[in-house]
DNA sequence: ATGCATGTGCAACGGTATTGCATCTGTACG
DNA sequence: CGTACAGATGCAATACCGTTGCACATGCAT
């Protein structure tokens, strides 16, 4: 039983999945349930949620009908939906890959994402939003460090073309 | 053979070996073969190194005598080391743990912790070495030479206490 | 309704991280 | 200098996550 939404007084004119659905479509995907409820998931998250924690919530199916949906084909939805531009996949340093919806972007392109920050203690992860960050030169600079000349190390390794993603580690202000 | 001057007297210039065989004294572990050749083998690094990397250049025994290491041995001198605050274990998003001596070097210039660049493209890691990453919280309002490097009372629930490690991820300018 | 391309389920594979245990070694001690 | 013990090592097994092959079911255009 799919609990089939009653369009009947509805809160919206346009409820969340008829967007989602919208969004699917555009991106060249087929609007299938698994990826519905992929996307849905992800909209009723705050942070970046695991590939464990979606399939575990998807596939026991306990709490949401319509639930039982493989691992693999949440996973493969993911990564469909990272391709497509909808979802951004972050590792967030514990080896897991976390997805987050991403920013409204209908033509694949202008979103701007925001930091992360993970705290080393408890593993919590903070969405930096609106923050910004910028990378600057050292005032003084490596003032002693005469650099060996030998020293294969490659200078023009160093230059960043352009930053699509900011991770922070630390700990939260719970776990100072 | 080792073929090793296990002469102790030798005090002629404190070479590198015994610079590390203090350190990993000094930190309470004992100075096993295994232990001295990690860590000459990070101090021969310039960048984050993978325990498979250095499990292939330790296990087979290539171009170093002595070698021929397990990886568990390697993998768990890496982790006791970075216990120990000898070796700083990073992760920059391909799901593989990197180590990368810590502190203080042979000179005593320490090159304490850098933010990390990786390129998404070519998968290339660079130590941004004397650069500094400031957080600001917006965009716009707030002027960003600042160096706030211990933000606190962060708007939101995203309180940061400390940040021990900073990693970028975007693409180099030569896969831009 | 029908057909094809696409998505899904099941299960297996691969690779890295991690650990148990018997044996060996570094280091302190006599 | 020899001995003993805590700690380290080697070997192998385990666990887990990510990933993929293949046969079947399903969405969606016609």
């Amino acid at each position: 039983m799919h609990a089939k939404p009653s369009r009947r007084t509805k809160t919206a004119a346009v409820p969340p999945t008829d967007a989602a659905r919208e969004r699917i479509r555009s991106a060249g995907l087929r609007c299938t349930p698994a990826r519905l409820a992929v996307m849905e998931r992800l909209a009723a998250s705050h942070g970046p949620r695991t590939h464990a924690e979606l399939a575990a919530e998807l596939t026991a199916g306990a709490a949401h009908a319509g639930s039982g949906y493989d691992k693999a084909t949440i996973y493969r939805n993911l990564v469909e939906l990272t391709e497509a531009g909808l979802v951004t996949r972050v590792e967030l340093g514990d080896h897991v890959w976390r997805f987050e919806l991403k920013g409204v972007a209908a033509d694949g392109t202008g979103q701007a994402h925001h930091p992360h920050f993970v705290c080393t203690e408890c593993g919590g992860v903070s969405c930096l939003d609106g923050m910004e960050v910028a990378i600057t030169p050292r005032p003084r600079a490596a003032a002693k460090g005469r650099k060996p000349a030998g020293a294969k190390s490659e200078p023009g390794h160093n230059r960043i073309g352009s930053v699509s993603e900011v991770l922070l580690k630390g700990r939260c202000e719970d776990c100072t």
